[in-house]
DNA sequence: AGCTTATTCAACCATTTGGTTGACGATCGT
DNA sequence: ACGATCGTCAACCAAATGGTTGAATAAGCT
């Protein structure tokens, strides 16, 4: 359990495996597809999905020669309630994420409509 | 902004790191008092304690010869935010929140007396 | 069958990380 | 003034991290 905190920050600190997970918010995508724009070599992104993949954050499905990568919001759940019994020292922060949630339409019960 | 979300999660990602942390949840509390459940050295615990206070989560005020530590949990918010972005897909995170701030009588309003 | 595309493997490299020890500067108590 | 305590500094070390290139495997196209 404290095992899985530490390979999820550490998973999370970087820039690279942010963008990638970004990308996948947007929809499921090959590996291929996910290295295109970045600078780095297509080896140096494989070793970023295995290690999303490792830590659960990503889940794959191979469909001939393609593997499709999936987001997998749930691996974030252990991390973020480590992070708000944290936060909760601000009052403010639930507040915050509602906000947050309502402005970008994220939230469970927006209408979106 | 985005370099400061590298440093937060990667001084998240460790275990030594993250109880310190936990401990001054409790009480603001000195260095060498920070370092007493640990087996490794002052200095380690030294170290560990500089990255933190680097990435702003904590801050330190030194009254003689002692530097007395205290948590900022302000500094968690744009990693919150982020990973709040993420975990939106799981419908159930915003009652499991507060569920758990319930439970651990964390939440801003929990009446606890 | 033969070329192309998708992905990983193996070997290598530089840098960062997390730890150690021993010495050092500051401050406190007596 | 002296010894103990608080904390950092410097130098070092092993292991992990993030990247590279070149070759290999596997599947699709024609």
């Amino acid at each position: 359990m404290t095992l899985s905190l530490d390979i999820i920050f550490s998973a999370l600190s970087d820039p690279t495996r942010r963008a990638i997970l970004a990308m996948l918010l947007e929809d499921d995508m090959a590996i291929t597809d996910l290295a295109l724009p970045f600078t780095m070599s297509l080896t140096a992104i494989s070793k970023h999905i295995t290690i999303l993949v490792r830590v659960g954050l990503i889940s794959q499905e191979k469909r001939g020669r393609v593997k499709w990568c999936k987001l997998e919001p749930d691996a974030l759940r252990d991390a973020s309630v480590w992070m708000f019994a944290f936060g909760q020292f601000d009052p403010l922060h639930l507040d915050d994420f509602e906000r947050f949630l309502e402005q970008e339409n994220l939230a469970p019960n927006s209408n979106t409509d």
